[in-house]
DNA sequence: CTACTTTTGACACATTATGTCAATAGAAGT
DNA sequence: ACTTCTATTGACATAATGTGTCAAAAGTAG
C-alpha cells in the first residue's frame, strides 16, 4: 500500500528518471524554490502541477492525481479521532452524489 | 443515510428546537449574519462553532463532527472523477496513520 | 402597518497562499 | 581549497481567501 504522500512520490519518480529539479521547474515554468518545496510538502501542490508532471514524466495520471486527492483529504481529517468514520460518510455521500448526478 | 450538509442538520436541528438565529448567535456570540450565512453553506462553520451548538442544542457532538468533517472532505473531491477511489486510498492511509500512531 | 426574523451585500481587516529572488548549504569532481 | 551544479532556506511583496461588522432589504406572522 502507498503511504506516500503525492510529494515524495513525485520527488522518487524525479530521481527515477534522474532529472534535475532545474529542468524540471523549466518545463513547468515555475521556479526551482516552489518545487523543491513543493516535493517536501512544504508549498501546495496544484492539480495542474500534478498533470504536467505526468505529462513530464510520462507517468500514470489517474495514479497521482489519486495521491494527490488523498493528501488533500487527509490534511483535513489530520488529528481528528473521528476522521475515519468522517471518510465513511463522506463515501456514502459521494457515492450517492454520483448517482444522483451531483445535481 | 445522511445526505445532509453539517449546515442543514444544524438548520434543521435549530428548528426542531424553535430557537431563533438570534438567540442562538448571541449564545455563540457571533453575528446574526454569519450564522445565517454557516447554515447555509455560504461561510465556512468551524470545529469550535459545531462543538458549541451541540452543547447549546444537546445534541450528540460526535455526529455532528462527522457530519461537519465529511463536508470538508466532500469539498475536496467535488467535481472529481477519481473521488472515490481517492476517499478509499485516504482511508486506507488514515488507519495506516492511527496504526502507527501519527508520528 | 408593526414587530420580529432572516437574508443579502458592501466594507475593512486578518490570515493564508503564491511568486520572485538571493543567500546558503550540500555533493562531486579537479 | 576551488569550481560547478544542485537543492534548500528565508525574506519579501503581492494575490487570494477568510472573517467580523454593519445596515438595508426581504420574508413572515399577528
Amino acid at each position: 500500500m502507498s503511504t506516500e504522500t503525492i510529494g515524495e512520490k513525485l520527488r522518487h519518480i524525479r530521481e527515477e528518471k534522474e532529472l534535475p529539479l532545474r529542468k524540471v521547474a523549466a518545463l513547468l515554468d515555475i521556479d526551482v524554490a516552489i518545487l523543491s518545496k513543493m516535493e517536501r510538502g512544504e508549498r501546495k501542490i496544484t492539480k495542474e502541477v500534478v498533470l504536467k508532471l505526468a505529462d513530464i514524466y510520462d507517468y500514470n495520471a489517474d495514479e497521482l492525481l489519486v495521491s494527490f486527492l488523498s493528501d488533500k483529504i487527509l490534511y483535513e481529517i489530520q488529528d481528528e479521532d473521528l476522521g475515519i468514520e468522517a471518510l465513511k460518510v463522506a463515501e456514502e455521500r459521494a457515492k450517492y452524489l454520483k448517482a444522483n448526478k451531483r445535481k
